[in-house]
RNA sequence: GGGGCUGUAGCUUAAUGGUAAAGCGCAAGCCUGUCUAGCUUGUGAUGUUGGUUCGAAUCCAGCCAGCCCUA
C-alpha cells in the first residue's frame, strides 16, 4: 500500500512509498503515458535507462484495439509489454470526454484548443452520456460503462486502476457540471462494487472550477473505499500560464482527502505544474508532454525548453544538455546539430532519442524534488529551479 | 566561331495570353488522464532591355547567364 515517509514541513508535500504487486514506487514520481501498451518512440530498455518507475496504458484504446475477445485472452500488461515495474490503467473516461464534451467545446486539457481549424464536421461530439454509460461512435457505436471498464481493467491487469468517471469541460457551466459530478459519484460506487480483483482501485475527483463541487467530490470520493484518489477535470487554466485555475482547485480538493492514501493528479505534468503540485500534496503525475514533445522535437534541458528544429542547431556541435546524465547526453553525447539534423529528415531515431531524454529529464526532476523533500529544503529548490526555468 | 536547350521564392517544381500556386527551407507559435512522431501562421520569385497586345511567366527580338552539340 502507501507509506508516508516524511511530511515537508512547510506544505502539504510529502516523499512516500507506493508498493504495488509489480515493485514500490518513490513518490512523489511521474508516470509516462503508453497509451496502446507501448511508449511511442521508446522500448522497454529505453524506460528503464531513463529512470521510469511506472506507466500508464489507457483502457479505451486498448480495448478499441484488441476486442472484446482479445481483451478477454490477454495475457496481461506486465507480459505483453515486457515491462515488470507499476503499471496504472486509466478508465477510459477521459477519451469520453476528448471525443465528446472536448471535441465539441473545441478545448483540450488545460484550454482553449487554439488549434482549432479542423473540418465542422469533425467538431461534432461523438459521445451520448446517459445514467447508465457512454456511447461512443467510433467506427460503429461502442457502449463502455463503470462495470464495463473495471472488467476491462482486470483483464489488463495493472497493479492501479481507475473509476470510471465523467470528465468536464471548463465551458460546461454549473447545472451540467454539478449534474455529471453527481453520475461520476455513482459511477464510483459502481466501479468499487464491480472490481473482484486484487488491484489498487482508485477513484477519481471532479467538480470542474467550482469551489462548492470540487469539495463535494472530494468528500464523496474521499469517504468511499478506495485505495486511492486521482484529481481530474480539464481546467480552464495550468500551472504553467497564470496557474491559478488548477493550484486553487487542489486547495480546495486536497485537504478534504485522506492523508494516508496516494493521490494522483491526472494527466497534468509540466515543470511548473510538478512543483505546485507536489507542494499541494500530489503523489504521482502522468502527461503526454514528456514524450508527445519529444516527438515534435521540444526538448526540456537544464538550459531551458529547446525547439532543436531550429536552424540555429545546425552546426552545434555541443551536447544537447550537457548537465544530463541521461543515456543521449552523458554516454552517447548527441550533438544538438545531429538531433536537428535527425529530426529535420524525419528520421525515426530524432523521437526515440529525444524521448528518451525528456523522460530522463522529467524523472530526474522527480528524483530532485524527492531528495529536496529529505532535506527538507523543498521551498527553496522550487524557488530556485522556477526562477531558472519558469515554465 | 556556329547551332540548340534552359532561365519563376534559398532549393525543386506549377501556372489554355487573363488574380504567379505548391512542396521543401527559413521564421514565429502551439501541444497537459495521446483519435496528433503532429498542427497553425508567416516569409519569399517570373535573369535583363525592348516589342506585340486591352492584358505577357507565357508570343517576338536583343543582351546576359548556365548546360549540350559542333568546329
Amino acid at each position: 500500500m502507501f507509506r508516508i515517509i516524511k511530511q515537508d514541513p512547510y506544505s502539504r508535500a510529502r516523499l512516500g512509498l507506493l508498493e504495488t504487486n509489480h515493485g514500490v514506487v518513490e513518490t512523489p514520481a511521474y508516470t509516462i503515458v503508453g497509451t496502446h501498451a507501448e511508449v511511442r518512440a521508446m522500448s522497454v530498455g529505453d524506460l528503464m535507462k531513463a529512470k521510469t518507475q511506472l506507466l500508464i496504458v489507457n483502457t479505451y484504446h486498448m480495448w478499441r484495439k484488441l476486442g472484446d475477445d482479445g481483451v478477454r485472452n490477454f495475457s496481461g500488461l506486465h507480459k505483453a509489454m515486457g515491462w515488470e515495474k507499476t503499471i496504472m490503467t486509466d478508465s477510459g473516461g477521459f477519451q469520453v470526454f476528448s471525443m465528446g464534451a472536448a471535441r465539441e467545446h473545441r478545448v483540450s486539457k488545460t484550454g482553449i484548443n487554439r488549434n482549432n481549424n479542423s473540418a465542422p464536421s469533425a467538431d461534432k461530439s461523438l459521445v451520448t452520456i446517459t445514467e447508465e454509460g457512454a456511447f461512443i461512435r467510433d467506427c460503429g457505436e461502442v457502449y463502455l460503462d463503470a462495470e464495463k471498464s473495471i472488467a476491462i481493467q482486470e483483464r489488463l491487469g495493472a497493479d492501479i486502476i481507475y473509476a470510471f468517471d465523467e470528465c468536464t469541460s471548463p465551458y460546461h457551466d454549473y447545472e451540467y457540471t454539478k449534474a455529471s459530478l453527481v453520475r461520476t459519484h455513482r459511477w464510483a460506487e459502481r466501479s468499487l462494487k464491480a472490481k473482484t480483483s486484487d488491484q489498487l482501485l482508485y477513484g477519481i475527483v471532479q467538480g470542474g472550477s467550482f469551489e462548492d463541487l470540487r469539495k463535494e467530490s472530494a468528500h464523496v470520493i474521499g469517504s468511499l473505499p478506495f485505495d486511492g484518489f486521482g484529481i481530474g477535470g480539464a481546467f480552464s487554466d495550468s500551472f504553467g500560464s497564470t496557474m491559478t485555475e488548477t493550484i486553487r482547485e487542489l486547495d480546495w480538493v486536497m485537504p478534504l482527502l485522506p492523508e494516508n492514501k496516494p493521490r494522483h493528479l491526472l494527466g497534468i505534468g509540466r515543470i511548473r505544474d510538478l512543483f505546485y503540485g507536489v507542494q499541494a500534496g500530489i503523489d504521482t503525475f502522468d502527461c503526454v508532454v514528456p514524450t508527445r514533445e519529444a516527438r515534435h522535437a521540444l526538448l526540456w534541458t537544464n538550459q531551458g525548453k529547446v525547439d532543436i528544429r531550429k536552424g540555429i542547431y545546425a552546426g552545434d556541435q555541443t551536447v544537447l544538455d550537457i548537465e544530463c546524465g541521461c543515456p543521449v547526453c552523458k554516454a552517447e553525447r548527441v550533438t544538438k546539430d545531429a538531433l536537428h539534423h535527425l529530426f529535420k529528415s524525419k528520421d525515426p531515431e530524432a523521437g526515440h532519442l529525444a524521448s528518451i531524454h525528456n523522460v530522463y529529464f522529467f524523472n530526474d526532476l522527480m528524483r530532485q524534488i524527492r531528495e529536496a523533500i529529505t532535506k527538507e529544503r523543498f521551498p527553496a529548490f522550487k524557488e530556485t529551479y522556477l526562477r531558472a526555468y519558469p515554465l
